[in-house]
DNA sequence: CTCGCATAGATCGAATACAATATAAGTAAG
DNA sequence: CTTACTTATATTGTATTCGATCTATGCGAG
């Protein structure tokens, strides 16, 4: 009985690690939507365990970006308004663009294989969520051939942040399947022929792309230029 | 007498805040070096506070990348190798760049005067960390005009970790005093004409020569070609 | 003499208990 | 009827206690 729950602890190394995973799939997932409180208590019941680790896992997604802390008041699932997304935008797309200046000197024809393949997955997927990760997948790929640990990491964290939105436009996602793996072939052949400014641009239209549909999912319910500020926004 | 007590504390709307503040400080003031274990206990004693909120500040500063985690052997001060000197570099270029261009167009005469300001008392500068402290605030205030709150975070927090090794090297930052302030000359003058492509290169050159004066520092002491790269780096 | 193992001490991590703060409901005055 | 204040409750934040893991010292076998 004991070792039961000891071999389910031991996946993790800590409990707060365990915690924080599980509470990252469900923010990343929809399960708590943005803007929702997360109760400490009821997390610890749900998870089996006491408010300590909770809590210290509630901090290190908010080191993430996912959960936004308020004095005496908590945590919620972090929101992002309108330009919160631009922000995010521009900074994957300057980041992502010099992980990939720095890759492709390094990317070999086995390295881009790897991307095809991916690439091939996503072009026959019809599944909304799955095709969305195999979308970030190819990006996350091909960011890693740059040999940056901590920019992966911060990219990684960037696009987590995002996925919040990304989620709720995903059917503009699927609509959008035929120029999204367009640009993604675009910016694997701009990566075979060594071409990095090239292979940026294209980078660069995808991001953008990507935001423009977000966009023009969020401009369906809410206007971001009147009172539709004021409701995306927080404070 | 409680309301002594009260009010010291009433600075920091809660407890970890103020042990989050205080190890920051203490970390960049070089009063812990790099490396050393933070023992949570003896943190907690100096601050007159209990464990639970010294594990939460470390876990912000855990985010903030100052210090680092392993399981049940608590945390260290981040230790930064050649590899991720040389890649927050990078990072910081890349970002410093976005928001430079994205602050150029907006930028007005009284915002210049203000960079001016810095600069002016910086020239007359003699005190090594004031000058860098200096320094820092010519490029934050820079940055801040682009009026993007999450990359003026992710600047400042990179700059944060960076200054890990910033500060063993500040002989070599006051040597070179002469080269960094022409280089921010070129900076503002590109602002005030409003010529973005050539200050994010004026910047460019300017984050990479102080790179070049940590590395040449580092170089008196380590080979990092050889063993040094074992010494410095870690894993 | 070296290597491996066992045990003890130190330190971290988690659970429980307690105090401080914010939110909301209810009441009384204007 | 509205508004301001009081009070009750829920929830967070902090302290304390307990248990688990790591590190170092010492002992014995090879």
């Amino acid at each position: 009985m004991k070792d039961l729950a000891a071999t389910v602890a031991r996946r993790y190394r800590t409990t707060q690690d365990m915690v924080a995973d599980g509470l990252r799939q469900g923010i990343l997932s929809g399960a708590f939507k943005s803007g929702q409180p997360l109760r400490q208590e009821q997390i610890a019941e749900d998870f089996g365990v006491s408010k300590s680790p909770v809590r210290e896992a509630l901090r290190q997604l908010a080191g993430e970006g996912l959960v936004t802390f308020s004095p005496h008041r908590g945590a919620v699932v972090s929101e992002i308004s309108y330009e919160e997304a631009r922000e995010i935008t521009e900074i994957r797309i300057s980041l992502e663009s010099l992980a990939l200046r720095l890759a492709v000197p390094k990317i070999t024809e086995e390295d881009l294989e790897q991307v095809e393949e991916v690439f091939r997955l996503a072009g026959s997927e019809e599944d909304i969520s799955h095709y969305a990760n195999l979308c970030w997948q190819f990006h996350e790929i091909l960011c890693a051939f740059a040999g940056r640990p901590r920019l992966q990491n911060m990219i990684e964290s960037l696009h987590a942040t995002y996925d919040l939105y990304v989620r709720v436009s995903s059917r503009e996602v699927m609509r959008n399947k035929v120029r999204s793996q367009r640009q993604h072939r675009d910016i694997l052949d701009a990566c075979r022929s060594k071409d990095a400014n090239a292979a940026v641009k294209a980078l660069e239209h995808n991001i953008w792309s990507a935001f423009d549909e977000i966009l023009a999912h969020m401009e369906r319910f809410e206007d971001p230029g009147e009172d539709g500020a004021r409701k995306a926004g927080y404070k």
